[in-house]
DNA sequence: GCTGAAATTGAAGAACTTTGCAAGTGTACT
DNA sequence: AGTACACTTGCAAAGTTCTTCAATTTCAGC
């Protein structure tokens, strides 16, 4: 877990390295519904849980994990914690994913069309 | 891990688990270095692997969450064996991705600098 | 057919993540 | 002060992923 948040200032972590903690980190199905609802606008911690089907105390270590990253920030107003994106464009890297997400299931689609259709033998790993 | 490529044709998996399964398929530097090199064009395995600093069982256990996961192809081609993006703007992705990471570790260093001047106390969680 | 190189697979153990429960903190209300 | 609510934290059990080793497959050249 805690991948960005661990390096002091300063310490060079190589970007690939720090790529792949961030997209773990996105690799979660209720952090993505979290960051999904944060994209319409800060949302207290009570909505998030009407929302979302998860134990109170499950939801609040994804936040953790959110929080820890920096990609959210919360905020105290009175008794009710408020989560919000801490900036950037999430919207625009979950349209992306599911740009690839559609093409890879349109992809395995057809490749099953074509096997149903010739059952051939042919020469690929796997 | 085995994600996308576990599901039978036509059992719907709903959206936001798939885009975990997908964001945690990135999530291992191996991976992204391995798409990286593969946003440059079809690669044999032998020059990811002279790219790469890791064991050749391992490289190849990397190349098989990629492959099972849909987003690269393999083809033999004589006693090598080459891998391509299956399809998509994987560079997008890569660029969203670094987009939002740059802003984070912005705001972090700009979070880091207000906190050394003033060590005020607030009351907010964490 | 052997031998060697290229890549993959299987399996075992270590390392990490997730989950749920019980306990804890902070705020509001009476 | 005491009770209730909103969240968070600590922790152990269960589950998953990573790494490494040895064994295997596949092809090319002899």
């Amino acid at each position: 877990m805690d991948g960005l948040e661990g390096s002091p200032v300063g310490v060079q972590v190589p970007l690939y390295q720090a790529k792949a903690e961030f997209f773990r980190m996105l690799g979660h199905p209720v952090r993505i519904r979290v960051l999904e609802l944060l994209a319409d606008g800060p949302t207290p911690v009570r909505q998030l849980l009407a929302a979302i089907e998860v134990e109170p105390s499950n939801l609040s270590q994804q936040l953790a994990v959110l929080r820890r990253s920096g990609i959210v920030t919360a905020t105290r107003d009175g008794s009710t914690v408020v989560y919000a994106l801490a900036g950037g464009d999430v919207a625009e890297l979950m349209r992306a994913a599911r740009r690839i997400l559609t093409e890879m299931l349109t992809g395995r689609e057809e490749l099953l069309a074509e096997l149903r259709e010739a059952e051939a033998s042919s020469a690929l790993p796997q």
